[in-house]
DNA sequence: ATTTGCATGTAATCTGTTACATGATTCA
DNA sequence: TGAATCATGTAACAGATTACATGCAAAT
């Protein structure tokens, strides 16, 4: 599917920009819903470089450090909005080892069912917590137009998901009795 | 971390079954937070049986045919509670194809991100309506230390997950201006 | 001087999917 | 007798993580 593919292709028609600052959005922008790492970006911007959907030039940083800034070719930008507009089905619910525990939990002593319920209540209401912050930085709702709305949607949608995720953990302290 | 290794050894804890069944749990009760493929498994049921953590005997279903049932061993059982019961980190949030398109939807026209929304809409009510009918085996909500526990707290997950899903992308067609 | 961050890459390994391959059983 | 389902495996490939490897720049 290539989808690390779009994910460089969508950055980079945003701005140009080098590995490792790509490396470093995966890591803040992209973080709620998407992960790479630098090992896996620079062989993907070799190869989109020889697919023509990307070129660099070299830039000094200090007096000797070369870092390559990449930059979309026409190729690219056309390759990147037919997938963007594409339409896809779902894809299947991912994959989640503490969903998969908490299916076994019937093997827990009701003390063991306590502490795995609320160590991952407490960390889910930090990364709310986290997320409601990052909110702050739209003073007012990006128009539907604004270049932000795609990241303001989807912070929208973490905080949604993280309640949601809270209510849930306290429903099965609730429900298993606790 | 061996995640497979540990829905497969929480399965054969339930009941003993053969790789064929297994793959038939994973499409069914495990369907919402795991998967794996009948290729992947008989690989691992052949290393857990190495390892120790599983036995089988062979069945003969009609004349010829056979099947190994596999049945978890006391090493196996142990490896297992202390995994079930070991605190973990939370995982970080998972890729999600959707939510990067998101990302990116105000490179779409209007009409565009209409269509994208709304597709997913009725894909996602689709699964709400299934997972809803699915909490119907259950007459009577199960008791904190019934076997059912497990699979009652992880549809309920599912339907929470699936409704807040519905919900923002709801919210989306209405912030984005549709 | 030392640590932290900037900057780029490769190798080994693990996890998972798709495709290849075979054959028996059951039901219509 | 043909199709769907039961039943088990391997091979090739794709995607992703961890570890290995190197060196400059900036700030303390």
């Amino acid at each position: 599917m290539r989808e690390l593919k779009y994910a460089i292709l969508g950055l980079l028609n945003q701005k140009s920009m080098s590995g490792y600052e790509l490396s470093a959005e995966f890591e803040s922008a992209l973080n709620e819903f998407w992960s790479a790492k630098h090992s896996q970006i620079y062989p993907e911007l070799k190869k989109l470089t020889q697919e023509g959907m990307i070129t660099y030039e070299v830039a000094i940083s200090g007096h000797v450090l070369q870092k390559k800034i990449y930059t979309i070719t026409d190729a690219g930008r056309e390759d990147f909005l037919r997938w963007l507009a594409e339409d896809q089905p779902i894809s299947p619910t991912p994959k989640d080892v503490f969903r998969l525990r908490v299916f076994f939990s019937g093997e827990l002593t009701p003390q063991q069912r306590r502490s795995m319920f609320e160590g991952h209540l407490a960390q889910h209401l930090a990364r709310l917590s986290y997320l409601r912050q990052q909110m702050n930085k739209f003073d007012t709702p990006p128009g539907s137009s604004s270049p932000e709305i795609g990241d303001y949607l989807v912070l929208t949608g973490a905080i949604m998901r993280e309640e949601t995720t809270c209510e849930w953990l306290k429903k099965c302290m609730d429900l298993a009795g606790i």
